[in-house]
DNA sequence: ACCTTAGGCGCG
DNA sequence: AAAGCGCGCCTAAGGT
């Protein structure tokens, strides 16, 4: 059962659907239900299972949730819309030509604000629209018609047939996935698109619940940790105790009474009065010099970040009764990993993790994916030999097993470069003696890399594509005079790392998401039979954190590497490379890895 | 009194 | 230990 639920005048419209998006012969016309009533409507209707599509998660679900309606799964017209819209599997639909001829502007997510959101005023705020009606273009017609144009453009993704996906990859054996190779009549890619735009969908509903939900966060412990670090709380645009010591005793090192550390240009001037000849202040250049002046500095450059990323302000605006509560940004980067807004929730620094706390009578259960991207690359690029490096539970020691010529050390940062595309350095230095050992890994690297220089589209195993070269990217390649052809070549260069990377931290992502919908599939189910179970509070890329009743620890533990494995199965078939994951039971995130 | 950009650094 | 991908967000600096 299919149902679209759009904005309306002062509440909401609601439409039973086909699957193909028509309207459902025999239901009713749409039917309208005031604000005040929709949660109880939706809980209403949530009992038959329906998929719910709407314009937007963000529009919707927040709102429900705060109501306490949880759902089961959605269709979110925005975000699928992006990915139809530019994937390579419809490229030759008319929803892509659609697409096109409308300009980008509608069909990807609206643009991002810099500065960080206000948490909502009105928390009783049923809806996040203006309550003068649904958003031009949002008319539950234009939806209707959305779905169905999206519905077709997936029909047509591929070819008529279609097989199960774990039919085709029984094997690391055909052509990879990639580029040029294997485009035409591929059915499985409308399964695999499909695939990709329910657990795109489904993460859209996670990150509501995982905003709604909050990572506990004890601010005491917070405190505490600051404390340690920088001394008491300062007064209102003081610096903290021990910053103001690094200060004096930087401004004593360096001769240069009044100086202002957290300014660049000061600092700069003030290292090189002192002969330090550096050219810019960044860490890793402060190194290199043994002036006195460096370690105090670097300490002060440290605490610094802390305080102003993740101090006592960030505490205060960020975490409210216990629980820190970011927007996630699904769709937020181009490779369709999350971005997020608001207190940097991507970026929790190691040093203040020992503020995630688990409540009493709960458990923090992290888990990450180990070495996810090269793994990724290896089912990608049906490497059998790196695969069977990969049967071990460390990737890069395996390797280094199979001698390609290095250590462990050597494995890893040989294998991250050819990701990356180093080309100088000591990855650059390996990345033959990689190429010899595993032709077909790094095979599968290069030639993303050459479709990026030359101006083509990439795809990640789901069939979400690079975003298209600008306008004119082509023509301003061949460049009349040396200078600017250097630029020039430098320009499809950064395309071809660029695109080299998207496949891999792309497909990476796609795994990611089926491995987060698996997961709530299963924390659900295990609810819905009234065991207890944890929620997802948290993702980041490649792990997870799950809080939990600690009498449910090891039914989630189990949960989440089931889930990982159908996720590698989904993606990929049943190929023998492992994905395995590393599962941390604590009661803060710094015991976590 | 704002707004944008650059340098820098946190995370994967 | 350091140059190669993707982000968000802090302050300073340089606009308007």
């Amino acid at each position: 059962m299919y149902l679209l639920l759009s904005a309306h005048a002062d509440g909401a419209a609601l439409q039973e659907l086909t699957a193909e998006g028509a309207p459902s012969p025999g239901a009713s016309e749409p039917w309208l239900v005031s604000r005040a009533d929709l949660p109880g409507v939706v809980r209403q209707l949530e009992g038959r299972r329906p998929r719910w599509i709407w314009h937007r998660t963000q529009d919707w679900y927040p709102a429900l949730l705060r109501a306490g309606v949880e759902l089961e799964r959605c269709y979110d017209l925005t975000l699928c819309g992006a990915i139809l819209a530019h994937s390579e599997f419809t490229v030759h639909t008319e929803y892509a030509r659609n697409a096109e001829r409308r300009g980008q502007a509608e069909a990807l997510p609206p643009p991002r604000s810099l500065q960080p959101a206000p948490p909502p005023a009105d928390q009783d705020a049923l809806f996040e629209t203006p309550a003068a009606g649904p958003a031009d273009g949002a008319t539950q017609e234009a939806l209707r018609a959305e779905y169905a144009a999206q519905q077709e453009a997936l029909r047509e993704a591929g070819g008529p047939a279609s097989t199960p996906a774990g039919s085709t990859g029984g094997v690391l054996a055909g052509p990879p996935e990639s580029g040029t190779a294997a485009r035409e009549n591929d059915p499985d890619r409308r399964q695999r698109l499909q695939l990709l735009l329910a657990a795109e969908s489904a993460g859209a509903m996670i990150a509501a619940e995982m905003q709604h939900t909050g990572v506990p966060w004890r601010e005491d412990l917070h405190e505490q940790i600051l404390a340690g670090y920088l001394g008491p709380r300062p007064a209102f645009g003081h610096r903290p105790a021990r910053l103001e010591e690094l200060t004096s005793t930087l401004r004593q090192l360096l001769k240069s009474p009044a100086l202002n550390p957290d300014s660049p240009q000061e600092l700069m001037r003030a290292l090189h009065r002192n002969g330090i000849e550096v050219k810019s202040t960044r860490q890793w250049e402060l190194q290199e010099s043994s002036h006195p002046a460096i370690e105090p500095l670097l300490a002060y450059k440290k605490l610094a970040r802390l305080h102003a990323a993740n101090g006592w302000a960030w505490l205060d605006a960020w975490v409210n009764d216990g629980r820190f509560q970011p927007e996630y940004v699904v769709g937020g980067v181009v490779s369709g990993r999350w971005a997020s807004r608001g207190g940097g929730a991507l970026q929790i620094p190691r040093q203040i993790r020992g503020a995630v706390h688990a409540d009493p009578g709960y458990k923090l259960i992290v888990a990450d994916a180990s070495q996810l991207e090269p793994r990724v690359l290896v089912a990608l690029a049906r490497d059998s030999k790196m695969a069977e490096a990969a049967r071990d539970q460390d990737l890069y020691a395996g390797i280094a097993a199979q001698g390609f010529g290095g250590d462990r050390a050597q494995a890893k940062i040989a294998l991250l470069g050819a990701i990356y595309g180093a080309t100088t350095g000591e990855s650059g230095r390996l990345m033959p003696q990689l190429t010899r050992t595993y032709p077909r890994a790094v095979g599968f690297v290069e030639q993303a890399a050459r479709d990026g220089e030359t101006g083509k589209t990439v795809t990640t195993r789901l069939g979400r594509s690079s975003p298209p070269t600008p306008d004119g990217w082509l023509r301003s390649q061949q460049s009349a005079t040396a200078d600017e052809q250097r630029r020039a070549d430098a320009i499809a260069r950064s395309r071809g790392r660029f695109t080299r990377n998207f496949v891999v931290q792309g497909s990476a992502a796609d795994w990611a998401a089926c491995w987060l919908a698996e997961l709530r599939r299963r924390l659900r189910a295990r609810r819905a039979e009234g065991a207890p179970t944890g929620e997802l509070v948290f993702f980041l890329h490649d792990e997870v954190m799950v809080h939990c009743p600690e009498n449910a620890v090891e039914d989630c533990v189990r949960a989440i590497e089931e889930a990982a494995n159908a996720a590698k199965v989904l993606l990929f078939g049943r190929i023998p490379v492992e994905f395995p994951v590393s599962v941390a039971v604590v009661d803060s995130y710094d015991h976590a890895k």
